[in-house]
DNA sequence: AGGGGTTGTGTACAGCGTAGACACCGACGT
DNA sequence: ACGTCGGTGTCTACGCTGTACACAACCCCT
């Protein structure tokens, strides 16, 4: 079939456009331009832009989901956790328009809660989950809902993230991360008295 | 000065296209149109696009000032943070598009963390704030810095509500507030044993 | 009455997503 | 060998976008 290359190369040249600089910055000539060939050669791989993203957001959060959480088996559940926090905050942190692009634009396709998030198909919330269930078994945590517990102990750094990365919080990176191990720890802990 | 009214039509008008679709759909020519005037004229008033923006961001933001947390003081500190939750889903909720763009869109200007937060220019935070600084110095909670357990107890739900508004939680509205408050609830009590 | 700043219009340009017509090129049946 | 045919790519064009620029209408002050 010809190539089948340059569907990729096209993908490819998505997403390099994508991290450095923004979804609104992929446009359809941008893409074909570093990709080599003409605005609407793309279309005949792609029928139309955001079929283009949809083929790249699959295919990071595949790859994504083939990276994470495989190392964070071992230890503490303290130490578990900060080790999937931080693997959170390297990739919010690190690529934040592939995060925002990820995680937080409106993606009307894929209701993830709860189902998605019970069997697993969610790279970031999965290994959370387990460390969560198997505290819970041990005794460690309170017995209850282990998905919403879950939620309880991810949903404070996705909120800080999005205002970090939304610009409204003026620390440095080093600090803020430390702001996101405390705050993971107080919800551990509680507030309450 | 002529009118100073054609100015606050056209501010008016890009809000309302942007509470019902949202800020990819204020372009200048709409809301020109809707403000009765040519797309040029708008040039008269707001530099630019992203200035006419900023205006109805800082209105919408005065606005919400002048509302909130003002019914918020009585009350023991549960029946106070599930007021002010209640007050901010229902923004969030009932406006989604001002929500996402008043509080999630990337805003370079403002740095508004720790700074803005503690001198309450922050409607959504700071009632929240002054009802945990009271509790603390009630012993309802223990000590810490109050602005740091006031972000343990409100990121869960920005959290939530940035997936919510996502399209990654497939829960009734009603379920999701229910959902909101337990997490609110898990935060304050500690997952830990 | 006349000049000048303020506010509007009309036109135009580059860039966007993408529809539609056309060109190439290897595989195939005859 | 030749015609045809599907897959891939290009070229052109349309309607949209933000906005630069030239011009016109108006109000106010002298």
């Amino acid at each position: 079939m010809g190539d089948a290359g340059t569907a990729e190369r096209i993908a490819a040249a998505a997403l390099a456009i994508l991290v450095k600089e923004g979804a609104q910055a992929v446009t359809m000539r941008r893409v074909a331009a570093a990709a080599g060939v003409t605005a609407m050669a793309t279309y005949r791989h792609y029928p139309n832009r955001e079929a283009l993203l949809r083929k790249v957001a699959d295919d990071a959060f595949a790859e994504i989901g083939r990276d994470w959480g495989h190392h964070a088996g071992a230890g503490d559940l303290e130490t578990r956790l900060h080790r999937l926090s931080e693997d959170f905050l390297d990739f919010a942190l690190g690529k934040p328009n592939l995060y925002r692009f990820l995680l937080t634009d409106r993606r009307d396709e894929a209701r993830r809660f709860p189902e998605d998030f019970r069997d697993g198909s969610s790279p970031a919330f999965s290994p959370v989950l387990e460390a969560v269930e198997q505290a819970i078994r041990e005794g460690l945590l309170r017995p209850g809902d282990p998905i919403e517990i879950t939620l309880a102990v991810t949903m404070p750094v996705v909120g800080l993230v999005q205002f970090y990365l939304g610009g409204r919080i003026g620390l440095s990176e080093q600090d803020f991360r430390a702001l996101c191990a405390r705050t993971v720890e107080r919800v551990l802990d509680g507030t309450r008295k």
